[in-house]
DNA sequence: AAAATACTTTACATTTGCGTAAAGATTGGT
DNA sequence: ACCAATCTTTACGCAAATGTAAAGTATTTT
């Protein structure tokens, strides 16, 4: 449950091509640089992005990228899904099958359920926030007041006790 | 951003050991037979799961293992970071540096500060759910209103829309 | 004490993801 | 036309994760 190296770096990018806005462009080499990126590497990121509809590429001299819409109107969801694919597989129970075709659980698996609904509460964080958001000036971002409920899927019920205690992510 | 194997598998052995509450126990091959494992690997799963804590490993003849607390006191939180590591790596920055020694954006990074806040997120929801959540009858998980502010780092701000429309993630 | 049971550890083959490298295709300038 | 700049695609080597296999250690029973 971690983020992927194309989902850190081609998000990235894409926030540097971002605040170009849907005018500017930028070449390859360009966002190389300003990201501290190889070239090739970089390449693959913005291949990736262009084909799920991010990024716009103009080929031959005086090319580059370009943002293919306002930056508001690019959800994070979006971004990460396009990078580093679902959240959670649609084929979840053939993926973790063990050694047998399907897995166990088929039916009424609540381990399923509640890491699907982990991935609807993900999504929902994710849409939550844009790439405008991302380039605005200040410091420190705000997190709104949460809609009280998913309404993607199932999620988990109240527990007697929050055991959250020490979080490790830091923030320089 | 998706599920490991480990994290899968190694929740879903635990949650069969909850099951048979803090006084039962069952060895490697019951495990694995109930869960469509192979033995081998059961019992990586099980050595990962003991070594932090959270499984009572018993030795010999007759031995086998058992759940170390009461489920209302593990949540998933600790489970997922036991098998998977931290969700935000605190070495991010040096992580993802690319050909640096250190990120672009050592400071100001407006990536990293959503990411952080994400992961902060998702563990509010971890925390939230514990293995007796898991093996309750209940068919369906149903999801308590929010705490409006998630208390670990900073998140996003309110976007002007949400995108959010088709979550893949199935439930059978 | 010897043997059987069952956890423990280490090593290994396979697969997947990461990042690089190189050759190909397209456009614009001369 | 030709060349240069720039995106595009394919192929490759390396590292990490996955899952298996086998040898080792502890405990109980006989």
């Amino acid at each position: 449950m971690r983020i992927s190296a194309l989902e850190e770096y081609g998000l990235r990018c894409l926030v540097t091509l971002a605040k170009e806005g849907t005018d500017g462009m930028l070449s390859i080499a360009d966002i190389a640089q300003k990201e501290g990126l190889s070239v090739p590497y970089t390449s693959k990121l913005l291949s990736i992005l262009r084909k799920n509809g991010l990024v716009v590429a103009e080929r031959g001299r005086g090319g580059g990228f370009t943002i293919a819409r306002d930056p508001q109107e690019i959800d994070l969801f979006e971004v990460i899904t396009a990078l580093g694919g679902p959240i959670i597989d649609p084929d979840h129970c053939t993926r973790f099958s063990g050694q047998r075709e399907e897995c166990v659980h088929a039916d009424n698996c609540s381990v399923h359920e509640v890491l699907g609904g982990l991935a609807g509460y993900i999504q929902e964080f994710l849409s939550r926030t844009t790439l405008a958001d991302l380039i605005s000036t200040g410091p420190v971002i705000e997190l709104k007041p949460l809609s009280s409920r998913v309404n993607v899927q199932s999620a988990p019920r109240p527990s007697a006790e929050m055991s959250g205690g020490g979080m490790s992510a830091d923030a320089e």
